[in-house]
DNA sequence: GAAGAAAGTGCCACTCAGTGGCATTTGCGT
DNA sequence: ACGCAAATGCCACTGAGTGGCACTTTCTTC
């Protein structure tokens, strides 16, 4: 089971409807007025829940808006975690990139495109998201066993700033289909990059 | 002339010494207390500087605390700007991050190394770290006039991030003359981090 | 060297994110 | 049905950052 089956408790259910209908809700009113411009107080008003309340479900306003990037990582690591791979690193990393991926529902994508948008055009945003990949990358190296290994971390800082340059050249476009192929000719071009000449 | 000529103009003078006291101060304060446990009145208190006149100075608490790493990137900037550089761009950064390191005077140092622990464990620190770093990327691929050009974008993020593990492995110590040799040990492993077999 | 322009500063009141305490409700097990 | 524990809501608080306006200091010009 990939993801955990839904809980027969009622009391757990309202948790999961109320984790979602805040995540929903942010991406819908971050991305009409921006995510400077929206109050908190406005969302919390939408899902009617107390602010009180929306702290115990997210650490931070940055924390829900960030919510559909989380999930892919997420993902990404449980892939990392079932199949360990063989050969050379990177590729492992980029095929558990484009698995995370595949593995997303529909309804995922629209939200994760609205995210990116927003990072782009939101400092506080792109500070939370980098925060989060540096734990990400944190994760990665303790699953791999060599958490202080200098080489397994610096690959893994190539793959993650690999990622995100594609995701970056995604962004003026954010066709739906069109990620993998970005993410493809990124990881490509990782060897050429290294040894650029001036 | 590497450093502006300190202005005749009693102005700025007075401008230039309440900023290097607020940074001094910050570091001093900081470094004694913690970056999140003190609050920024206290700061404003020692220097006898009033709220709003902080910030027309530094943007954030962040940003004052973070002087030192942003002195030693803007030098960076000049160093890459007055020499073009020849040969495998990535041995041009390092080499350049060398130069900066070395142009820094002895004051910085000690001012470097409080500020690298303080990002260690303050997340909103370390936040405005990568935020910065990432600036400072753009404004590289800016300088060597091929702001889009993927590879080169790749080289940067994988120089800027084998810099910062170079830091994370030196910090433990904090080291006075050990930084350069950290620095040339990371990128000494780019080529077999980039190859690793799992 | 005095007068006025311009830049810099201080004070006050405000918004907004995030937290702690405590009473109240709501779902759970017996 | 009852009592327990978890979840929620409400209130008041801290701390960062901003806008407006009055006041002081420095620069300029005559």
């Amino acid at each position: 089971m990939t993801h955990p089956a839904p809980p027969a408790s009622l009391r757990e259910r309202k948790k999961v409807r109320t984790r979602q209908a805040l995540a929903e809700t942010a991406a819908a009113l971050f991305g009409e007025r921006g995510f400077d411009a929206t109050p908190l107080d406005d969302l919390l008003d939408a899902v009617e829940v107390s602010r009180r309340t929306f702290f115990r479900y997210y650490r931070s306003k940055e924390d829900v808006a960030l919510t559909a990037v989380k999930e892919l990582w997420s993902v990404f690591l449980e892939v990392l975690a079932e199949e360990p791979g063989t050969g050379p690193l990177r590729d492992v990393f980029r095929d558990a990139l484009l698995t995370a991926l595949a593995r997303m529902d529909g309804d995922w994508h629209p939200r994760f495109a609205t995210t990116v948008r927003l990072t782009a055009d939101s400092p506080a945003l792109e500070g939370h998201s980098l925060l989060h990949c540096a734990e990400v990358q944190a994760e990665t190296r303790r699953l791999l066993g060599r958490p202080d290994d200098l080489e397994l971390r610096l690959l893994i800082e190539f793959c993650v700033a690999t990622w995100r340059s594609a995701v970056d050249d995604w962004l003026p476009t954010c066709a739906p289909g069109e990620l993998p192929d970005h993410v493809r000719r990124a990881f490509a071009a990782m060897e050429a990059g290294l040894h650029l000449e001036a």
